[in-house]
DNA sequence: CATCAATGGTCTAAGACTAGCCCAATCAAC
DNA sequence: GTTGATTGGGCTAGTCTTAGACCATTGATG
């Protein structure tokens, strides 16, 4: 790694977009990562603004665009607001070869080797740390939530599970960097087909992570993830081949 | 973790700052990290606008406060550029105190775990890579070039060394953020003095980390670099108490 | 059924940022 | 010396973005 590719990777653009390409990619993750769950609304387009530290006219654009999409349902009055209409699609309905091609192979690994490292370091970084009663219950909510899921709620969650384990660990910028890494695999996570086997393996595996976690065992809840995510990457290997 | 926690996380702001902000932070991490190293200039202004998404205007803003804050030094005229004339701080002159004040605790922690978290992981997946010849030689040049470092070049070295490991994966996304994890933490190394003892300790845990790397060893690789960093973490609480 | 608080819809003036152009300085090469 | 390529310095017109104010709509509540 020379000088000069160091220097390209500090030195890169400052930003991705202008404002309003970067809102709507924001509002997709929320959507898509379901963190608002399809039929919950948006905060309110004041507060909202105020939190992504954006004026209200570049929000609306940007709303206006998702509703365009066939995101977002707007209503007017008390108790209206931004309603999340969109569903994921049905797992396995899109073509995963026209996926990956979209994003580059490169991307493709840059993505995935990006979300191993960052999830086993939080599940690592976790297990490392004195856990509250409160935190395991979450653990555990997360575990039984996931076991009762139906198929159509089954990706949130799991992206919910993940997501709390950086979560719990009180790093908002891990919290946020496994968020990141989550979206970039959404949607070649959506084109897998979800197989009762495959959902049984995950059930496991999940298991065997908090297990680790709730044991204090960093290795092991590094073994457990690093075991779970090169499973979804073996999936998709399969596919393409 | 609660659903309107994970609003927050996701709902964050888009903009950092204004873009004269994020400019200057982003020079900032090129020449407190040493990416370009004391003496040597940034790129022509065209370029570097181009490579950082932004007008010229703006980077010439942004340029202007950093040779303001003596950062850098401008000379016209073909063979000119903006210069570096940074060059980083004694070890332990700047008060340790005072840079954990003006950060915030919370921030601190926050630093912490996600560099924890992010190294880890990169060192982790490393060493669950087959490594190409050049690739050990990289590893090999880094122990060797901080074993011979002077005091002055010792942290810009370190950084490229641990900068390395997240290079060697080939994820620009994992490169990016040790990056940004090493320079949130830079001005609490820049606060504590260097001393024998512990640059002989570093030196063995950078052995071990390279060492469990070449030998396949995530979990011993994940050890090491949680042991190294938890020496630096230590050493931090230790200045503090 | 009237009220009213919360919410989306719209407008405007000011500031931030950009693209593009030309000028001024420098210094290696001829 | 003179030249010419490269670099920083500076200007302008136009676009993007913001802050703040005011209007329109809705529906739970009394």
């Amino acid at each position: 790694m020379d000088e000069s590719a160091r220097l390209m990777a500090v030195l890169r653009p400052v930003r991705a977009g202008n404002a309003f390409e970067e809102t709507v990619e924001r509002l997709l993750q929320a959507i898509r990562l379901g963190v608002v769950a399809p039929g919950q609304k948006l905060p309110a387009e004041r507060e909202l603004a105020v939190q992504l530290g954006i004026s209200r006219v570049t929000l609306r654009e940007a709303i206006r665009a998702l509703q365009d999409a066939g995101y977002l349902a707007v209503r007017r009055g008390r108790y209206g607001g931004a309603f999340v209409t969109y569903v994921p699609p049905v797992p396995g309905a899109t073509d995963l070869r026209q996926v990956v091609a979209d994003m580059g192979a490169a991307d493709l690994a840059d993505a995935l080797t990006f979300r191993m490292a960052v999830e086993c370091g939080a599940a690592q970084v976790l297990a490392a740390t004195e856990l509250t009663a409160e935190q395991r219950a979450t653990l555990h909510r997360g575990l039984s939530d996931l076991d009762e899921a139906s198929l159509a709620d089954y990706r949130r969650l799991d992206t919910a599970f993940h997501l709390s384990i950086a979560e719990l660990t009180g790093s908002g910028l891990l919290a946020a960097a496994v968020a990141d890494a989550r979206l970039r695999v959404s949607d070649l996570l959506d084109a897998i087909p979800m197989l009762q086997v495959n959902l049984d393996h995950s059930a496991a595996q999940h298991r065997a992570m908090v297990t680790a976690i709730l044991a204090g065992d960093p290795d092991a809840a590094r073994r457990a993830v690093a075991e779970h995510l090169e499973g979804t990457a073996a999936l998709l290997r399969g596919f393409l081949s």
